[in-house]
DNA sequence: GACAACATACCAACTAGTCGGTATGTTCCC
DNA sequence: GGGAACATACCGACTAGTTGGTATGTTGTC
């Protein structure tokens, strides 16, 4: 989750408050949602005054923008240094990842919280940029994971519909962090997570699944 | 006040203003959130003044109590009068649920959003209230779910984590709707229900599905 | 001295909630 | 049936507090 990902080091080493202000305003934003977590607050928790906050961000709303780029780039970092990445088989790569995610949520010292997915529903309909920018992260996750399905599938001559794979994934990751908020009972996460696994699992398996009864349509 | 004095109370055929502002608070939460729905709004667009808002409700809050109070009660309401509840075969009762949520949010027409989940997650750390009587609804749907899965298990002599089922039933169900208000597209909730309802509809099977690879812990 | 990086004081807009008041019943005793 | 006592439903100006944002001053560094 956190991207250490410097864009230039050389010149200022300083102990850099702008940082200091996305690091505070993404974990309020994670906890209370884009609203409740007011400008003053994210400034005192980071040790900052009003004017170094406007200095750095010209709105609220910039920031959080800036916070949910971030959140996407270290999504993207932590995945790329995950586990099993390299795997020969090109299933084994795909169920890593999710292996990756399960082993994540079942980690009790783990926010159990998604900045994108937070903003996504709280300001989808008055904030338009944040929406997008919320969206952008669940698209990059989304089209990853697809193209590892869409691989597993080539290498055993397997159709299956992989988008939609993909996003039931990510549906599944973002509903069990809402439930477990309002529940405050963190297994849910992990429990939800092991059963799209299974089913992802059992749909790279060779032999399609029986489907015993058909849905109605 | 003094329930002994009054005999008959009139029946109060008013054009009732509460209602309508429960109504409107339940529309303008579910797109707008709790936070970003003003008491003013609320008020503007049920034709009610401030004085009429709190002559009915105490606060804003106790007003979105009502409308969650509502909320479970419709759903459970919807459910005991959808298609298949009376089905022969427990199994069937279990997917004729699960096919009635997915023609729900296959209808166009339906605004996919839940009450119960905007304001969960909105307000899980700074309305514990408004977070209990949420998870109240989750909890309603989960245990009647499960409910109907046990029944679908015993019949045909299964052992499976149905309440772990139940509660992925209602992850996805959230988590799609997130992703369609950050997308704007509909139809994943509706696809993302139907993969779940595969799989839920394999656990049921007689045959338990074969685990290809089995997740690490 | 020019510029970035802050600090301080302040403001206009907005928010939930209040309060005195009105209009229209309803109850009950005579 | 008439009238005091009370209850319900509502009005809308007002307030106290909060919010994101601004204007202006200071400081350290090249």
């Amino acid at each position: 989750m956190n991207p250490a990902v410097r864009q230039k080091s050389p010149p200022a080493p300083a102990p850099n408050l702008r940082h200091a202000l996305l690091e505070t305003a993404t974990r309020l934003f994670r906890r209370q949602g884009f609203i409740a977590a007011t400008v003053d607050e994210i400034c005192a928790q980071s040790g900052a005054t009003k004017g170094a906050f406007f200095h750095h961000f010209s709105s609220k709303e910039a920031l959080a923008e800036e916070c949910l780029a971030r959140w996407r780039q270290g999504m993207a970092a932590s995945i790329a240094a995950s586990p099993g990445v390299d795997a020969a088989d090109p299933v084994d790569r795909a169920l890593a990842l999710l292996d990756f995610f399960v082993g994540r949520f079942s980690d009790p010292k783990q926010l159990k919280s998604c900045l994108a997915g937070t903003t996504a529903q709280e300001v989808s309909e008055t904030h338009p940029r944040l929406r997008d920018a919320a969206n952008d992260c669940f698209v990059a996750l989304q089209r990853h994971l697809q193209t590892l399905l869409d691989d597993a599938c080539r290498s055993h001559r397997l159709k299956r519909d992989t988008a939609a794979l993909a996003t039931l994934w990510i549906a599944t990751l973002q509903g069990a962090l809402v439930l477990s908020k309002a529940s405050r009972d963190d297994s849910v996460v992990a429990d939800s997570l092991r059963h799209v696994r299974a089913y992802i699992a059992s749909q790279l398996a060779d032999k399609p699944p029986a489907a015993r009864r058909t849905a109605k349509r």
